[in-house]
DNA sequence: TGCATAAATGCAGGAATATGCATGTAGTTG
DNA sequence: CAACTACATGCATATTCCTGCATTTATGCA
């Protein structure tokens, strides 16, 4: 019971929604979700703690990056069907759309800092990682 | 999106589960509620009132008492996924076993106010309703 | 019409959350 | 080893949320 509501908690914020999604394109690292969802650095880097505390998510270590992704195997069944529940809630959310394009730029820029980013925005020629 | 969040933060609260779990056995007034949760009269109130607002309850008068209920029909599919995830949960939940035998007990007591379920508990003479 | 009862609600104090900024940490590369 | 990079986190502040108390509202009944 303690654990739902701990849960629900962590569901019950927009951004961390929006990621819950995001990630089931693909792993991600944290500049990949700061960029997609266009937030600061530690707001996507608790985002993904918050997710990742409560058991939907797993990460990895490659260099420099932590990777994150959903944790589809090591996930309780009860955990499972409220991220499903949560998932069809968003499936057809406008929001969510954009992020999935912001994610296929910052790919595109490679596993990118905000700085790279930025400058790609207001300059023509991005250099690459 | 933002219905979702707000149907979450609803959620996030230990005591509004209880309840959302209690009314899974039948309709309730708000002081069987509070009786079978042992808690305040405007808290009974406030949580029926956020569970109806998001859309998992409905109500109907009669008399002086208002009683909810679970509105499996009217509930959205989405909000519908929720809820039985949120049951699933807590299914075997220990707290949510003692909210059920103290409502069996309020019952008993007729659809009572908190006073006569406090002179009940102290004095072994509950007169009825 | 007046009283009693069930429920709803305004308000205030306190607790919990969210978030930006600055800084710390761990791993990488030259 | 030094500089750099990706990420994590401590702190301070603003905001939101929870809840009890007191009061109001709505209904029923004498």
């Amino acid at each position: 019971m303690r654990e739902l509501v701990k849960t629900y908690k962590v569901l019950a914020d927009e951004s961390r929604l929006r990621v819950l999604n995001l990630l089931l394109d693909r792993e991600c690292c944290v500049c990949e979700v700061m960029q997609a969802l266009e937030i600061s650095q530690s707001k996507a880097s608790r985002i993904l703690n918050a997710l990742y505390d409560v058991g939907f998510l797993k990460v990895r270590r490659d260099g420099l990056w932590s990777l994150y992704s959903i944790d589809r195997e090591g996930m309780s069944a009860h955990l499972r069907d409220i991220m499903e529940a949560t998932n069809r809630a968003c499936a057809d959310n406008q929001q969510t759309a954009s992020d999935r394009r912001r994610l296929r730029l910052a790919e595109r820029l490679g596993p990118g800092c905000a700085r790279e980013a930025r400058a790609a925005r207001s300059s023509p020629a991005p250099r690459k990682h």
